[in-house]
DNA sequence: TTGTATGCGTTATCAA
DNA sequence: TTGATAACGCATACAA
């Protein structure tokens, strides 16, 4: 009649099964090496007490605990969720187990969150990009925990990633709409402060303006945070000024709904008005209203490999290597030549 | 010149800083009952070595880790993003971190994180619908591991929820639908199989044509896994049949807008040809087009909510709550007159 | 304010 | 195949 049952222990399976805990431990991580009769009474007793394993005795016990922690910058939309997911279903095949975090895209808290995956014994970590203080790289090193970058890709770092080249994939993307007769460009960014990536994409731009004899300063740049409501307002603001673009760039799709939207609402069509470009191709690109000109980013193949390599790293030894990823260019309904 | 220092421990800041592994943990736990001298030399220490507390001891010797888990049936799409993320900010407020896990709609998935969460430690665990196996409560309790519902509520459940009505929610919405004089309906629904809430949206509808008088039999259904290229394709199927519905409520937002859609495709108007109406009212819902017309849920406040009552429970002892909270219905452009 | 000593639940080494 | 036992890194009751 206690209204309290302590928690079951692997000593308390023990004892009912009138075993050893040694024998109970090894029932759980190498079942073939124990009789098949100890093992039943193992695990009925097990069952019968609802017995649990403790994950932080395992993993001070065990000095591992088959966990790798994956950190983006934010749940809120799809645009990380396809390749996590791909990540994720990888490393279950290979025994691991993925924790997620998110960051709202702020650096104070990715320290934070990188701190706690480690501190809970993460085996490893999947990072986004590129840019964050070297005392966090310093921090990984000592706590012997590897790392590994994605959704970016930099030969110049000497940190291993498994990602696309940001810069090139928005060149080319630039180079065609320049192709197409467009020359006063807007770009709706991501705000390019600690994102590497946004940054990469914008640089991509330039480049292709200037590749094409174009001033780059001539780029109507608007920085905003993440949201579809905040696509809109940059985009609102962007065709609201003397000097209207022909062609919008946006530095996701999800910025590039929004500025559909508010086009919509503003009666500027697209593309007659204005062409609107967007980048990831999520699935939200596919159904936007038009279905939306963007960059395919490989996301499933990207968490895939990410996983691959990481879990190799970790079972066999087999060290990271830099991965790079390609890109394409998706045409959809958003985009037109000048002279439509 | 070791190439591999070993991961430093409470012990090895303790004898940096000169002083024994009590005062480091203290220092770390309790700031203020250590002399702001020693503070200095422990913290220099713990700054020096890039000491990180290791979480599994410290929950062992702790018995508690300020952790609480959350499972979710899908991180793909942002049905639970905001919700979540409310959960999660509001926590942090009481010192706890949130570790989401997600189960693709899976029973046994989920009865997987719900123990691994637990083996994890956390010290209660906040879940999705009233619809699981009665050994997973019994599991819960002998572990001793409060669990929330919520995104439901069940007034008949003993299992306490932070949720609202979802029957009564689609009940108010078909009721309205039917009062424009739609008569033809149809339904894209999730799947109801392990799905309490889909399957008391349906009811809810059933309930509202009965009210009418109405033969709930006529309502056409289609069950459809989550997506928008499922909802295309579920209102494809519909619109195929000899029998054309004039309105088609959708289980979410996420099914309506993959109708929409192909609405477009197949030259449908909406909402002259025929009435879209969606279910939760997430960001999706406004930049569809044409805007949706939805049941909007309060999901912030279910977040928030429910991360009060955890905190409460576990910091204060306060009992859990039943919560219901109330949804509204959000009138946009997919819903007309059927003599429109 | 600080230190000592013990125990938390598990794995793994070594004997039996 | 099994059991006894020593770590694992930390918090805490108790003593100083």
């Amino acid at each position: 009649m206690n209204s309290k049952r302590a928690i079951p222990t692997l000593h308390d399976v023990a004892t009912t099964a009138g075993v050893s805990t040694a024998t109970v431990s090894r029932c759980l991580n190498f079942p073939d090496r124990v009789s098949p009769r100890t093992k039943d009474k193992v695990l009925a007793a097990i069952e019968a007490l609802g017995y649990s394993p403790n994950f932080g005795a395992r993993a001070m016990a065990a000095r591992r605990t088959n966990t790798i922690g994956a950190i983006i910058p934010t749940m809120e939309n799809a645009i990380f969720a396809r390749g996590l997911q791909a990540f994720q279903e990888e490393l279950r095949l290979h025994g691991f187990t993925m924790l997620v975090a998110s960051t709202s895209y702020k650096p104070e808290i990715e320290e934070e969150q990188i701190r706690s995956l480690v501190s809970r014994g993460a085996d490893a970590l999947l990072l986004i990009g590129h840019d964050r203080r070297p005392e966090i790289y310093d921090f990984l090193e000592t706590q012997g925990v590897p790392a590994l970058v994605t959704w970016a890709f930099d030969a110049a770092s000497h940190r291993t990633s498994v990602g696309f080249d940001n810069q090139r994939a928005m060149q080319e993307m630039a180079t065609e709409v320049i192709k197409l007769g467009h020359k006063k460009l807007a770009l709706i960014s991501a705000e390019t402060a600690n994102n590497d990536r946004a940054l990469a994409r914008r640089t991509g731009i330039y480049q292709a303006m200037e590749d094409a004899g174009l001033p780059p300063h001539d780029l109507q740049v608007v920085e905003t945070s993440y949201g579809i409501v905040e696509g809109a307002n940059a985009f609102g603001e962007i065709m609201g000024r003397g000097q209207k673009p022909t062609a919008v760039f946006c530095g996701n799709d999800v910025l590039a709904v929004g500025a559909l939207r508010r086009a919509r609402e503003m009666g500027i069509s697209v593309p007659q008005d204005v062409s609107v470009i967007g980048f990831d191709d999520i699935e939200l690109a596919q159904v936007a209203y038009p279905p939306l000109t963007t960059v395919h980013v490989p996301h499933r193949e990207m968490g895939q490999k990410a996983a691959r390599a990481l879990s190799r790293l970790l079972l066999e030894g087999i060290p990271l290597e830099p991965t790079l990823l390609k890109t394409t260019l998706v045409y959809r309904n958003t985009l037109a030549p000048i002279n439509f």
